[in-house]
DNA sequence: TCCATATACGACATATAATGTCGTATAAGA
DNA sequence: TCTTATACGACATTATATGTCGTATATGGA
């Protein structure tokens, strides 16, 4: 005989599925005894009664035997049994994520990510089916590889933002041969591409400096947690700072954007726009009219001269010509 | 008085972080009687031990009072409680995700998300700090809006996928004007950028087309899980089918890229290399020549445009001319 | 329509578990 | 060294959990 009640309104409720799917006394019998569980059909009967409060449990009593299920908006939904689907949105999300993110060392989401995959490989996610052989993430730009994080750095560091701590480090900038010690604060955690950065300023000597930096946390070889509360510097807000262009290398807040492309790049405008607030137009079939508001910067310069010749700039005539002139030096090289 | 131990424990369990953390008698004993479980000391250590050998709780017994938590590999973890690190994390990975995969239907997933954002806002994740100013996701690439899919689609695809087994659906193609009905085999599921589709063939009048589609989920209008097994393509693999270039546009398995970086546009190389088996050089603080060997795809070369005048293709020569063709006719335009 | 079967649930007796209390031992910190 | 907080064994006492039985009722054949 197991330990006791607990564990098992525990495989009980891991094994309800969320609403409209259920689960009826003898399937819940069934995986209950074959966990060890042993009990009588009634006692069943009333943990589910018991837990039907306490954890927004549904039991569809319209026809007999009952189903019982989780309802959508229970708090400790995350209990509940996978489904399908779940497990195969949560499959991509790791896939995706684990080249993006430092979560290597996010023991909860890893146990998700776990969890689907027993789903996945159980009998219950069907006969013993080769899933791996059915999910893929296909990049749609390129990947580069991600810069390693030591867990400490980054939990010391991520813990300092977010109590508004200092904390001290020892940083290797890109110039310099050995990593230079200081003090930080702490302002903001950017997630750009396969870096994650920090943004704050330094202490040298007690003075707090002035400029805003924005550091990559891969090359902090040391980083400890302090219990001083940080200076922020006068007026500091993050939006602001973004769109200053540090990071985003912004060259104008917003530009009315009108491009040309042709049938075959542009069509996919038609089911994934730009954004939301676009206008486009096909022209004769035979080419695709983009017009859109939106900030001028790198990232979208880069998206521009991705297409090639399949794309004609419009206008602005600044972005226009900027682009001609990219082409020009292009070709002379 | 509550209804019962078990949810107590729950509480508790709940409680406990991963393993360096750990938690005293009294934060333990404060922290239920805040949620209404005023229990005596001994109770508590009562709980403890019980709890330890089930769950996997580790106690540090070294100094009194004692130091409990998860052990770091515990099987049901996921409960733990949440530190930092891991919330900010998770915020990020939502931020990062949502624009990418169809997930608004995951309550387990959002459940999680929902947890880290209700840890970020509680007192325990220090004073009302406005967290939510401190985290951001900067895209390294142009985000288009992501197409809606409707739950029940995707749920029906993705079990159909998983289960094997065929699935009827409506399907708008995008040269006609009203959906399709058809029955549908499907082999597996490609996230591809916002665009999450499909891979199967199609069942006409019972008979299997040969052809192998990669049909976007979004532009299905129903789909309703059948319960006969898929029928496979003779010989169907995924991985060669996506070698073959059929979504990603291939050109060739595999070229010598060689290519000139300017330093500014180069030396993001050296820390977020282009793949695990690059070579750079850095050329008298001038240049960098990047050398990896790497499949040539669409990607891959809207990737080596967007760099504009800042690189130049070295090599092969097939690559370089078709580059430089792109520009001559970018500039006539 | 009726019957066999599986379920739902109230009631009750009983075994089991949970809890507070007390006593003693032992760290930690002043 | 003293004070205070914790750890934990033991024990009495509740409170709970559980199987069993009985009755009612829905379901799915025959």
């Amino acid at each position: 005989m197991h330990n006791d009640t607990s564990l098992r309104y525990l495989e009980m409720l891991q094994y309800l599925p969320v609403y409209p799917a259920k689960r009826s006394l003898s399937e819940i019998r069934s995986h209950l005894s074959e966990y060890g569980h042993s009990v009588s059909d009634r006692t069943i009967q009333r943990d589910l009664r018991k837990l039907e409060g306490s954890f927004g449990l549904y039991c569809d009593d319209r026809s007999i035997p009952h189903g019982w299920c989780w309802m959508k908006d229970a708090k400790r939904v995350d209990i509940a049994a996978m489904d399908h689907a779940e497990a195969l949105t949560l499959n991509l999300a790791k896939k995706y994520l684990s080249n993006v993110l430092p979560l290597q060392h996010s023991s909860r989401i890893n146990g998700l990510f776990k969890r689907a995959e027993a789903f996945l490989n159980s009998s219950q996610g069907s006969d013993l089916i080769k899933w791996n052989d059915k999910v893929r993430v296909v990049p749609a730009t390129h990947e580069y590889s991600s810069p390693k994080i030591k867990e400490d750095i980054q939990q010391a560091i991520y813990e300092a933002v977010l109590r508004e701590k200092k904390f001290s480090g020892s940083y290797l900038s890109r110039e310099s041969q050995k990593p230079k010690k200081g003090i930080y604060n702490p302002l903001a955690i950017i997630s750009h591409g396969v870096v994650t950065r920090v943004i704050c300023t330094r202490e040298l000597k007690g003075e707090v400096e002035n400029l805003v930096r924005y550091l990559p946390l891969h090359r902090f070889k040391s980083a400890k947690l302090l219990e001083d509360p940080i200076t922020v510097p006068n007026g500091f807000n993050l939006d602001e700072y973004l769109d200053s262009g540090q990071m985003g290398y912004l060259y104008d807040k917003e530009i009315n954007l009108h491009l040309e492309f042709s049938l075959a790049a542009g069509s996919h405008l038609i089911e994934t726009p730009f954004s939301k607030h676009q206008s486009i137009k096909i022209i004769k079939n035979e080419s695709i009219i983009l017009k859109t508001k939106t900030p001028y910067t790198e990232t979208l310069k880069r998206w521009i001269l991705g297409f090639g010749d399949q794309v004609k700039v419009l206008g602005p005539p600044r972005l226009k010509k900027e682009i001609q002139d990219i082409y020009k030096r292009s070709i002379k090289k």
